[in-house]
DNA sequence: GAGTTTGAAACT
DNA sequence: CAGTTTCAAACTC
């Protein structure tokens, strides 16, 4: 067990640990090729039309999911992403005393106006399921998605729901040593990165871990997929063929409604 | 609120 | 890729 962890969580002073992501590096810290067409894939699109002296600085903000519109089935106002702003220096300074200038002491960031914006945007949105994930086609307020309670991940892998769903930790959360708090984008970016090459890495199709929409299927033994640890119950969908489930009582029921045959 | 159970994620 | 460990949330008492 880790007591130094725990320590932390306690409050005690302690040497300051690397990311989880970072301290467990075995073979998979090797860098392989296909590594490096990722990684170029990720720089390509960072890269900006600022000269190499203007280094940019990304900037994580939270924003309406591009994409969103694409998976889902009707056009309502869709859930909140964290997006990735390509910033030069100049923009920054402004960027940080606009974010500044609305944030307290508390090492939690409050919501920049921006983000106040959208949370405005969002007040239609409908309520969350009772769970953490936010996730199917039902967007929902930051304010009802529950927060987190990492203690040893750094909120920087798929355990911590804030993190999977791409926003940062808010003031609800109790994690400790949070590094997805807005103020560790480095670490982010370098778990989101990690992440994706290993699932490139391990690719038998184009998954997105980071795409809570989709229903990967649960592989349920014994809560029979009808409480909360199960993710397609959660997202009060039924199983289905990608589930490796047993003894499933989620799954759809069969009609007997046979399709009328047309008398001719 | 503490302890247990659970299944996803991470690791080997 | 299967087995094991770790993790955080759900659940129980």
């Amino acid at each position: 067990m880790n007591y130094q962890s725990y320590n932390n969580c306690a409050g005690y002073i302690s040497s300051p640990e690397l990311p989880w992501s970072q301290r467990k590096q075995g073979s998979e810290g090797e860098f392989e090729p296909q590594d490096e067409q990722i990684l170029e894939e990720t720089n390509s699109k960072f890269q900006s039309k600022f000269s190499f002296e203007e280094q940019p600085i990304i900037l994580i903000s939270q924003g309406l999911n591009p994409s969103a519109s694409q998976n889902s089935i009707n056009d309502e106002v869709q859930p909140q992403m964290m997006q990735i702003e390509i910033l030069s220096p100049s923009k920054l300074l402004r960027t940080s005393k606009e974010i500044k200038s609305t944030c307290s002491i508390d090492s939690k960031p409050q919501t920049t106006s921006i983000q106040e914006e959208l949370i405005v945007n969002s007040r239609t949105r409908r309520k969350t399921s009772k769970a953490n994930y936010n996730v199917d086609e039902s967007p929902t307020l930051d304010s009802e998605i529950k927060p987190c309670h990492c203690s040893k991940t750094n909120c920087l892998q798929l355990y911590c729901s804030c993190f999977h769903n791409r926003r940062q930790c808010t003031q609800e959360c109790k994690c400790c040593d949070c590094y997805n708090d807005g103020q560790h984008t480095d670490e982010v970016l370098k778990a989101v990165e990690q992440i994706k090459i290993k699932e490139q890495r391990a690719s038998h199709h184009d998954l997105d871990s980071f795409d809570t929409r989709q229903v990967w299927g649960c592989k349920c033994k014994k809560t029979k997929c009808v409480k909360g640890y199960c993710e397609c119950f959660i997202r009060n969908k039924k199983c289905s063929s990608h589930c490796h489930c047993s003894d499933c009582q989620n799954k759809k029921q069969k009609t007997y409604q046979h399709k009328k045959i047309k008398k001719i």
